[in-house]
RNA sequence: GGGCCCAUAGCCUAGCCAGGAUAUGGCGUUUGGCUUCGGACCAAAAGAUCGAGGGUUCGAAUCCCUCUGGGCCCGCCA
């Protein structure tokens, strides 16, 4: 509904300006934006200083002449002209108790699809993130992809794709094919593992049974299949380089790469352990992919080696003087030292692009777009990747192949080091913040029992490590740190949880019904209940921009303000003790709005409303 | 050496792409508030040369250039 007001208002401002000075102006062209400050209404536009110009004329002179012509759009009740820094601002105010009854009895008709639209109804978006390497279990650092890639996709579908998620996996790596040889040749039975105090990994070949520090250090981990792979994996890279076993290992990855099927058995027996691991926790945190992609299949298919044909066909193709296959993309800024891209060593493997190549070309026959979170290290692969992809016909439209970049998550400190067997495990951080957060939940709920509070526990903990790494813009380094990441106070997620069961509670104890019932006359009698609505009011314009241009954090920055606004609205507006019964009725209503609005706010960010907590 | 990204109070951060109203909030600090629908809260105070310099503009945190600091990339790893 604010949309629409404001693209009335355009129109009738593009129409004012058109009889006052023949000016033919697109009402897209006109800037009107959604005011934040109540007391410059709820549009507002800089439309005088911009005809400056074109008009020749004074901003008191234009600002007069408009609003002598300017139709008010229905629920538009007035316009004012407020100077301020020089500049002549038009104002537009709304028809308070009528827009504030039409928003809430949206919210309330509309329930869980408040805030969606069908912009994109009918189109298919397949969209691919984490892809997290199967070499162990997924850290904090890796985690920032799959939590934007969650809300990409909820973003997506609220505004009307029907979305389809996808992981890639990839089991043909080198690194995969370095465990599967060491778990074969037994790395953990026969060497112990040690850490110096530079925390270096030290190997010793074993008389007795094995040590392990890693098993020590993640004891509580030992059984879950992605540590477990992940114990073979550090022993086994510190003995390939003390022994120099690469050729062994690039052997066994070779075999793979052409399409040997027992290699690539023995490989994604690896995989499919560390995969079951990953799944484990990213199940914790309420993130499910409809498709696993293998990069395997496109070897074992023959999409890889089409590939390469296609590629040594374009123009851009050569041989370097090594043997090497490349291609040249400098004509489009994309510089390589040695000359090109490789895509085929002289041995006639083929390197990463190629199966990358085959797998989006496979996806983009999937939908009708595409979409792919990646780590800002990936930045150069991914236009590679387009160029190519436009090169080869396969990428008709720009628009069809986006993505969203994000930049790492570092440590304070002390680095985080698969080689030196130091990472922050999301396993942990879920567990320890789900500890703290019971510690909280029983103080404040000596009533409930304990799967009560465990459950709670559990969505306070992941909301507010959700929250925290979503609330920030994507190309913004994170440092990670406990304390900030497992903070319920001030801006984190369980403010805004604690927002929404203090509207259940009042809801509770009012013995009102959750459903859409809303009074035949909603009142206003205060600021707090008009800036309340208002901020309400914006939601389904928060989630169209975030969508549109993939800025997830816009949510929480909106989670959070409304939250805001509902806390001082509770201090300002008593519900339940409202005075006259028409006071406490509408009051009821924009508590069940809120209610609902917050809720499906979380919801977008992953994140649940507990009723109490 | 080349390319991309980031820089806003002691710390974290919004706003930047589409320039315009006293620069958004949080943490921390100081002061005050639980016989009132839940104190994971609220009210108030202090705290900012918007990294530095130049330019464009009536107007720059926002656009352009140079520089500085940090991150990432420039593998026949993936």
């Amino acid at each position: 509904m604010i949309d629409e007001i404001k693209v009335d208002i355009k129109k009738s401002l593009a129409k004012a300006v058109q009889e006052a000075f023949q000016l033919s102006k697109s009402p897209d062209d006109i800037s009107v934006d959604i005011q934040t400050k109540p007391e410059f209404g709820e549009f507002s536009s800089n439309l005088c200083v911009q005809l400056l110009k074109p008009t020749g004329k004074k901003q008191e002179e234009i600002a007069l002449e408009i609003i002598l012509r300017f139709e008010k759009p229905e629920l538009v009740e007035s316009v004012e002209v407020m100077e301020a820094g020089g500049v002549y601002y038009l104002n537009f105010f709304l028809d308070f108790p009528e827009f504030g009854d039409k928003v809430l009895r949206e919210v309330l008709s509309s329930k869980d699809d408040y805030g969606k639209s069908d912009y994109h109804k009918g189109q298919k978006l397949l969209l691919e993130h984490s892809s997290i390497n199967p070499t162990g279990p997924i850290n904090v650092g890796r985690v920032r992809n799959s939590l934007i890639g969650d809300t990409m996709a909820g973003l997506a579908r609220a505004v009307g794709w029907d979305v389809e998620t996808h992981f890639y996996v990839d089991d043909m790596g080198k690194q995969v094919a370095t465990i599967a040889w060491g778990i074969e040749n037994k790395v953990s039975e026969k060497y112990s593992l040690t850490f110096d105090e530079r925390g270096e990994p030290v190997l010793e070949k074993s008389d007795g049974p094995a040590k392990n520090e890693l098993l020590s250090r993640y004891e509580k981990y030992a059984d879950k299949p992605d540590f477990k792979v992940f114990f073979t994996y550090v022993p086994t890279t510190k003995l390939i380089e003390d022994e120099n076993l690469d050729s062994e290992i690039d052997e066994l990855a070779e075999r793979c790469e052409k399409g040997d099927e027992e290699s690539i058995g023995r490989l994604k027996k690896v995989v499919d352990d560390v995969l079951a691991g990953q799944k484990q926790t990213l199940e914790r945190l309420g993130i499910t992919f409809d498709s696993f992609d293998f990069a395997s299949r496109f070897v074992l298919d023959g999409s890889a080696r089409k590939a390469i044909e296609n590629l040594k066909e374009l123009p851009q193709s050569l041989e370097l003087d090594t043997g090497a296959n490349a291609i040249d993309l400098s004509e489009f800024g994309l510089e390589r030292r040695g000359g090109g891209t490789v895509f085929q060593r002289p041995n006639g493997t083929s390197v990463y692009i190629v199966r990358d190549v085959a797998y989006h070309r496979w996806k983009l026959g999937q939908a009708d777009a595409n979409l792919i979170v990646l780590g800002e290290d990936h930045k150069v692969e991914f236009k590679e990747l387009k160029t190519i992809l436009k090169l080869l016909g396969d990428l008709k439209d720009d628009n069809l192949l986006d993505v969203v970049h994000f930049a790492f998550v570092g440590m304070k400190g002390r680095r985080m080091s698969t080689r030196k067997g130091v990472i922050v495990s999301v396993d942990e951080l879920l567990d320890e913040g789900i500890e703290r957060a019971e510690e909280e939940v029983r103080k404040r709920n000596e009533e409930l029992d304990d799967e009560k509070v465990a459950e709670i526990a559990k969505q306070v903990a992941i909301g507010a490590i959700k929250y925290h790494m979503l609330k920030v813009q994507t190309m913004k380094q994170l440092t990670f740190s406990w304390e900030d990441a497992l903070d319920f106070e001030g801006d984190a997620a369980p403010y805004v949880q604690y927002a929404h069961a203090r509207a259940s509670s009042i809801l509770r104890k009012g013995g009102v019904f959750e459903d859409a019932s809303i009074p035949e006359n909603i009142v206003f009698t205060n600021d707090s209940e008009r800036d309340l609505t208002r901020l309400i009011s914006h939601f389904p314009s928060i989630v169209f921009t975030a969508a549109a241009e993939r800025r997830p954090h816009l949510l929480a920055d909106y989670a959070y303000k409304l939250a805001t606004q509902f806390t001082e609205f509770y201090h300002k507006s008593p519900v339940l003790g409202a005075e006259e019964e028409e006071v406490k009725e509408s009051r009821i209503a924009m508590v069940k709005a809120t209610k609902q609005t917050l809720r499906n706010c979380l919801s977008l960010l992953g994140i649940e409303s507990p009723d109490r907590m």
